[in-house]
DNA sequence: TGACAACCGGAATCGTAGTTCACTATAGTG
DNA sequence: CACTATAGTGAACTACGATTCCGGTTGTCA
């Protein structure tokens, strides 16, 4: 239904598939060190190929940060699956699924920069990578409620929207600005 | 101390006033329907003059920038001192000067992308304002804290992360998203 | 009212980045 | 080993938006 049409053509040639992935590589890493503000031929330059082949492998600027943006949240989508799993009290299990989610944003802060300043646009082209990790997520909580340790009026989009704010602390250099305290206050006022 | 330099130079001449005022409220309406992409040719435009006379006023965009949220902050402070001087219950009166501040911020949430875009370079130039605004707020804070209604624990730098985090709400989109129910929990979290 | 300094206007300039394209290189295939 | 569809390259093109500049205007003051 939702199927690209990436799957209708042949493989791509082995040194496509190469240069893929690491202009992929090299976008996460100059974002994350230098920011949005980053250029496209930074990125070429740091993954060691012309400025042309970035654009043979993603349309636009922003195209290849909705990539970047996709894959993070793959990677969020994937320690829900894995935090729902794991045997143990549950609202630990989800604390420590925060914490560790959190760990992987500040990671590449600039991708939440992405997210923040392209804004709903890009996070329009990720409903799929949203949607799968609110499902394992949701479950989560619902056992965290259920066992009575977790505050029963959050919602999953409570949590995507404190998280964001989590997130807006670490791009900040604030005075006394420290995320994981910000975080820590969530989880708190999360708790019972 | 800090005195700038503008004390000391003759008065502006009355046009040169008058268009202060416009173009600064120009362009607090301008960034505030647009956002920071606004062009300095819109301000110029919504405030009726040259795009020459802004440059006359504000050497540049950032610095125009800069003024709006100092212009900004001061109103927090204003109401931080109201707030101050107000009889009853302590925490209540916080909370109600966080649920005014709030509402003065969404008024133009470009505003507040401005602090976050640009950020620290600006709020570097804000620091008098920030230390006004500062002031009574921990002052209400301690208040509260010694009425035994306020987690003892938090700070005012605290009070700004976390307000930096719902402003992150109102400038987001997304599903579910309600900066109103952000900034209860967050006052929920911080009562005893 | 006359003179001039301060001010205004907005076309023109300038720098910056995203994007294109004409040409070259090479993986895959028979 | 040819042959060709794919892929790579980077100089050149463009669009856009901040900033400058100078001829014309206007407040102010004697």
């Amino acid at each position: 239904m939702t199927t690209t049409v990436t799957e209708h053509r042949r493989p791509l040639r082995a040194d496509a598939r190469r240069n893929h992935e690491r202009i992929l590589e090299g976008a996460r890493a100059v974002f994350a060190e230098y920011g949005l503000e980053a250029q496209i031929d930074d990125v070429a330059r740091r993954a060691g190929v012309g400025v042309g082949t970035v654009y043979r492998h993603f349309p636009t600027k922003e195209a290849l940060l909705g990539e970047l943006v996709r894959r993070k949240l793959r990677v969020f989508a994937e320690n829900a699956r894995e935090a729902l799993a794991r045997e143990g009290e549950p609202f630990g299990v989800f604390a420590d699924l925060l914490r560790r989610n959190a760990e992987v944003c500040v990671a590449d802060a600039a991708i939440q920069h992405a997210l923040m300043a392209f804004g709903q646009h890009i996070s329009m082209h990720a409903q799929v990578e949203l949607e799968e990790l609110n499902k394992p997520t949701a479950e989560l909580m619902a056992r965290a409620q259920r066992a009575g340790a977790m505050r029963p009026d959050v919602t999953v989009d409570d949590i995507s929207m404190l998280m964001c704010g989590v997130s807006a602390t670490m791009t900040q250099t604030g005075p006394g600005f420290d995320w994981h305290r910000h975080l820590e206050f969530v989880i708190d006022m999360l708790r019972r």
